[in-house]
DNA sequence: TAAAAAAATGCAATCGGTTACGTTTACTTG
DNA sequence: CAAGTAAACGTAACCGATTGCATTTTTTTA
């Protein structure tokens, strides 16, 4: 109890008769220093219970080999593949992870943001949440040099990168695959159009009902935050629509809004997909058990979260130039199932 | 980018021509410090653009404000929603999380374990992997006093505390609700026997069975790491089985395995639950979507994590005394649902 | 109003490593 | 074998904030 104090480099020093400097180039494997000397350092290290102290030698060196992580949320099946992701790639290379959550709270983003920099954090991973209107309060980080990655909900930044998907391409993929179905009055359960994944997705389903000449219907586009209730109540939304007016599809811009709807539709007694054909996105765990499943989109939220953090440790490291990529976008894939099938269905 | 220097106290000291020391105080609000200097200090901390360099306070002060979180996987509904409420908790005491993930693998988690030493955590948040056999390597915290935690897979140990539920109550409401329902022949999806939330749930299940003078199968009870893969395995070896050993319903330790499982049985041609009945553990996403839907036991992530945190910064604020306790108990209620109503559903 | 008490501020050591630069020791080479 | 080079190690000044103790300033009290 009493004796509290640290075993640092300098009992080592001592122990072994020479200088703290000494200590310090054998721990880290300074070809400086001779491999006799740098064994008895690293024996006696271990001998006298030596664990070295993080941030006095950041301090110092300037570098915490620590990455920041900012997301808008922790609790979804993609943010969590995400940070296990980013995790592996960190571990990987030494790096530690520090994360927060906005809970969509620009106020709280602002916030992290500034802690962040003041862990003095190697990088910054963001996801931005929904209603941030610019990226003004990540000034700091620029103005340090510090380099920053978002990934997913992006922002344009001309020195830092984003990594995440084209979803506009995929957004019209699937809006095609709905439509070669034979479905002419597609639904869009969007999201908040502040950010880009869901601007893009829309813009996506937009162009894709237009290069088919189908008419963009306004009362077929809903915003919500794509919640299990924003799902229900797209469903209630539906159900009071005249018989003439309603959609023979739905795309929704997530999983859980599209399974919730289908249920509650389900429930009503339509039939999926020959009286409404449906598409998510993210491959959610939750698409591979309703039924039917649901048509969506896969990419691998493990796959970007190792990609962006990949990519800024490289930037830390010297290996790549962040600020030459301005975008990575990787593969997603339509994966068809049974909830969008309507000529299989009716054949 | 010539001019890197960062603004340190000493900064604001040469300007408002007073001490660091001084300034140091101001900017922590020190009663020491007079109101009118407090505010030049603050006033000129935002005009040079200061901020506050979290490590050399942390070295000097033996404080870091950062909390360590050590789990299997990060990448599970209940996991996120842990470090969901580990967040909200540590972000209101202004504490951060720095956060890894041991894969299951018992030397990973070691590493991580000292790196989270290295770095200095004010205190440990951990949950186990699946094979580690005992806590030999968290003797560094404890030798040094730095409060551990453990939640969801716990180990005891005198000098900490344990978060979770009543694995074992818990698995014997489950196996009794199954028996009361008229099945006799159940069938126990068990986790690594290793970690005490499986061995719970096993000896709870055991218990019950003895209970109501039902005989314990050791061929009914299977043991695997809960995966999707698992579960649709378990379904292949119950279809294997001669129609007279069947089971008549299945316990599973998790919501993932049952749910596969009842997939596989139910593409087989079984009823559930006339055939076989069902129940999960977890109350995962996936068990409200799966027909029928699947009763299970409901205890909250967030709740578990929120709860640990608090109850670990409580301790480091010196308000409660974490040695005092040694294990908290939160609730976790039965979802009964349509995947083991045999009554219901026959009547 | 002088002395005592309280409040506000300054001094300087300290936390535990890192690193530029200087010095010693070992090894080459003409 | 002397001189020159390379390898190995030491000295001491940092990094930026905190804090025990000393000192100055202000306020209170006698």
């Amino acid at each position: 109890m009493a004796e509290d104090r640290e075993v640092t480099i300098y009992d080592i020093a001592k122990y072994l008769n020479i200088s703290a400097a000494t200590v310090s180039r054998g721990l880290k494997n300074n070809p400086m220093i001779s491999k006799q000397t740098r064994k008895k350092i690293t024996d006696a290290a271990t001998m006298l219970g030596y664990q070295s102290n993080t941030f006095a030698s950041s301090l110092r060196s300037r570098q915490t080999l620590t990455l920041g992580v900012l997301v808008p949320r922790l609790n979804s099946h993609f943010m969590s593949s995400v940070l296990a992701g980013m995790e592996n790639a960190a571990n990987l290379h030494g790096y530690n992870l520090i994360i927060a959550q906005s809970l969509e709270d620009v106020d709280k983003e602002k916030r992290n943001v500034l802690t962040m920099y003041n862990k003095r954090v190697d990088g910054l991973l963001i996801s931005l949440s929904a209603n941030a209107v610019d990226i003004q309060h990540l000034e700091p980080f620029f103005k340090k040099q510090i380099p920053v990655v978002f990934f997913d909900r992006v922002h344009p930044h001309a020195d830092s990168t984003s990594v995440g998907i084209d979803n506009y391409e995929a957004a019209y993929k699937i809006t095609t695959h709905l439509i070669s179905q034979g479905c002419k009055r597609i639904m869009h359960l969007g999201g908040n159009l502040l950010r880009n994944v869901y601007t893009d997705r829309f813009k996506g389903y937009k162009k894709a009902l237009k290069d088919h000449r189908l008419l963009f219907v306004e009362s077929l586009h809903l915003v919500s935050n794509l919640s299990e209730q924003a799902g229900t109540e797209a469903a209630r939304y539906i159900l009071d629509l005249p018989a003439a007016e309603r959609p023979d599809a739905v795309f929704s811009a997530n999983d859980t809004a599209a399974v919730y709807c289908m249920l509650a539709l389900k429930a009503a007694g339509l039939r999926i997909p020959e009286d409404i054909a449906f598409a998510g996105f993210n491959n959610d765990p939750i698409s591979k058990v309703i039924e039917p499943n649901l048509t969506t989109m896969n990419y691998s939220g493990e796959a970007i979260g190792n990609t962006a953090a990949t990519y800024l440790i490289n930037h830390l490291k010297g290996s790549t130039d962040l600020y030459a990529t301005n975008a990575i976008t990787l593969r997603a894939d339509l994966v068809i199932r049974a909830s969008s099938l309507k000529k299989d269905a009716a054949g």
